[in-house]
DNA sequence: ACCCTCACCTGCACGC
DNA sequence: TGCGTGCAGGTGAGGG
């Protein structure tokens, strides 16, 4: 579900509650969440590691602790950690617990069961094989537009998919993919090589842009104790979103209707005016 | 080396 | 009310 500004939001959520904390003990419920590791070996690396930050690498959440080892999750479709106090029960598909004191813990859920984690030594933590191919950092110096242009000149995949490639581009999902495409004004059948210049160097603010507009909206959210216990997924705002599951509504441009297409098994969704080319 | 299709799951909204 | 269908914000393995 979440993309890079979503899961952003989540990891500043859990870098308000976690660091200094320690996991006193840790179980993996369900062993295939971590298919690289045995629940006894999970739980034997966690326990008594003391949570230094959370950080993220794409859509990927890294939680750095004090014995040289980082907790690497992915949320894929319906992860969701939630904080819970000692007297909730846990929520269904509760596939992994981290038992931080006598009062809390915090609790993986994930219905679709498409999560994942694994525990590395943070010693080489950007070389392991999941991070070291992502593309750059959409905020960094590194998503320049000559990057994206190299990148984009040479695909002969079409624009949309070639935004959802990570290596390629990271953090983008469906959603801001749409999104991003209806800002600069691309058409998302487009080949990579036939989008032009000046087009490719609009993508790059405008993925900027829709990221950066869903991080203001969750700028306020703060989880704490007044709302502790709440899904910390459930941090990330409502956002109206430009195009995306809008098929049949006016473009806010041109009022011609948002049409939906598929493309390779996914929807895309944009305006045949504004998008032409 | 690249690209596509499928697979991994549950739940929800929809039409009959 | 119930059942079938299609859809959901992600990605890797396997095949061409």
């Amino acid at each position: 579900m979440p993309e890079l500004p979503e899961v952003e939001i989540v990891v500043r959520c859990l870098n308000r509650l976690l660091p200094g904390r320690t996991i006193a003990s840790a179980e993996l419920r369900r062993p295939r969440l971590a298919p690289d590791i045995t629940p006894r070996s999970f739980a034997t690396r966690l326990r008594n590691s003391r949570i230094l930050s959370v950080q993220r690498r794409g859509k990927f959440i890294l939680f750095d602790l004090d014995n040289h080892r980082t907790l690497i999750t992915h949320l894929r479709m319906s992860g969701r950690f939630m904080l819970l106090d000692h007297d909730q029960e846990d929520p269904k598909f509760a596939h992994a617990v981290f038992n931080l004191d006598d009062e809390e813990r915090l609790v993986f859920r994930d219905q679709r069961h498409f999560g994942l984690m694994k525990v590395v030594d943070s010693k080489n933590l950007f070389e392991t094989k999941d991070l070291a191919k992502l593309a750059p950092e959409p905020f960094s110096d590194g998503f320049s537009i000559q990057y994206l242009t190299d990148v984009v000149k040479v695909s002969k995949r079409n624009i949309k998919q070639l935004l959802l490639d990570q290596t390629k581009v990271c953090g983008v999902g469906n959603i801001y993919a749409s999104e991003a495409m209806f800002i600069a004004g691309v058409n998302p059948r487009k080949f990579g090589y036939a989008v032009s210049r000046p087009k490719i160097a609009g993508l790059r603010d405008s993925i900027r842009q829709v990221m950066d507009e869903t991080l203001q909206l969750g700028k306020d959210i703060e989880i704490n104790r007044e709302n502790i216990g709440a899904d910390i997924y459930g941090a990330a705002p409502d956002v109206d979103w430009h195009v995306y599951g809008r098929e049949g509504k006016p473009c806010q441009r041109c009022g011609k209707p948002i049409v939906r297409i598929v493309q390779s098994g996914r929807s895309t969704y944009f305006c045949r005016t504004c998008q032409r080319k």
